[in-house]
DNA sequence: GGTAGTTACGAATTTCGTAACAATC
DNA sequence: GATTGTTACGAAATTCGTAACTACC
C-alpha cells in the first residue's frame, strides 16, 4: 500500500471518475485504472463498481476512504512542514498557523 | 514520500540504529540508508546525525517522527480492516467472505 | 460517433542485494 | 578485528504512456 494508490483512489472517489481523476493528478486514465486495481488486489477487496457510465465506491471502499483522506492530510502537513525548514518549535509556537 | 520510507524512518528511530532496523524490516543496512537518504533528499531536509556510534535524530526528524507514526497506524487500521473484509455486519451485509 | 473503463506491450526507471568502502572503537 | 554508516554496480521488478480492446448510449 503506497500513497500515491490512497491519492488515486480519494482523487476517483472525489472526482467520481476515473477520467477526471487521471486529468487531475496530471497522469493518463489506464494508469488510474492500474494503480487502483493493484490497490484492490493487495487488499484483496472492491473499492468500486464499474460500469460504463462510470465508478460506485463499495461498502468497503466507503470504509478505507475515511483513513486514506487522513494519511493524506498528513502527508500534506509533512510536506509543508519540512518545505518551510520549521525546525524548532520554538522558531513558530502556533504550529497549526503559517510557520 | 511513500508509506515505506517512513516506516523505514519510524522504525531505524525506534530501534536506534540502521543495522537493527534493516534486520527487524528483513532487508540490508544499505537499503535502509539508501531509502531514508531518499526521504531526506525529498523533503530538503537532515532526519538523522550520522556517526560511527550510530544515528540521532535531528530536529527536523522529531517534527517529522509523530506525523508518520499516524501514517502507519492508519495503514495498520485499513490493513486490518479490510483483511476482515469488514468492520462492521452491516458495512458488507451480501459479501460471499467470512465477515 | 462519443464516453466509460480494461488489457497489452515495451522503454525507462526504480529497487534491492552483494561487494567494496570509510571511519571509529 | 568488530562495529557503525555509505557508495557502486548490476540483475530483476516496477512504472507509465501509447495503442488496442470491450461495452453502452
Amino acid at each position: 500500500m503506497e500513497i500515491k494508490q490512497l491519492e488515486y483512489f480519494v482523487t476517483a472517489v472525489d472526482q467520481g471518475s476515473l477520467n477526471r481523476a487521471a486529468e487531475q493528478l496530471y497522469t493518463t486514465q489506464p494508469n488510474v485504472s492500474k494503480v487502483i486495481g493493484a490497490l484492490e488486489r493487495e487488499l484483496r477487496v472492491p473499492l468500486f463498481e464499474r460500469s460504463n457510465r462510470g465508478i460506485r465506491m463499495t461498502a468497503q471502499g466507503e470504509l478505507l476512504y475515511s483513513h486514506a483522506a487522513s494519511i493524506l492530510k498528513h502527508s500534506h502537513i509533512i510536506r509543508s512542514m519540512m518545505g518551510r525548514q520549521c525546525a524548532r518549535s520554538s522558531a513558530c509556537p502556533d504550529t497549526k498557523a503559517a510557520c
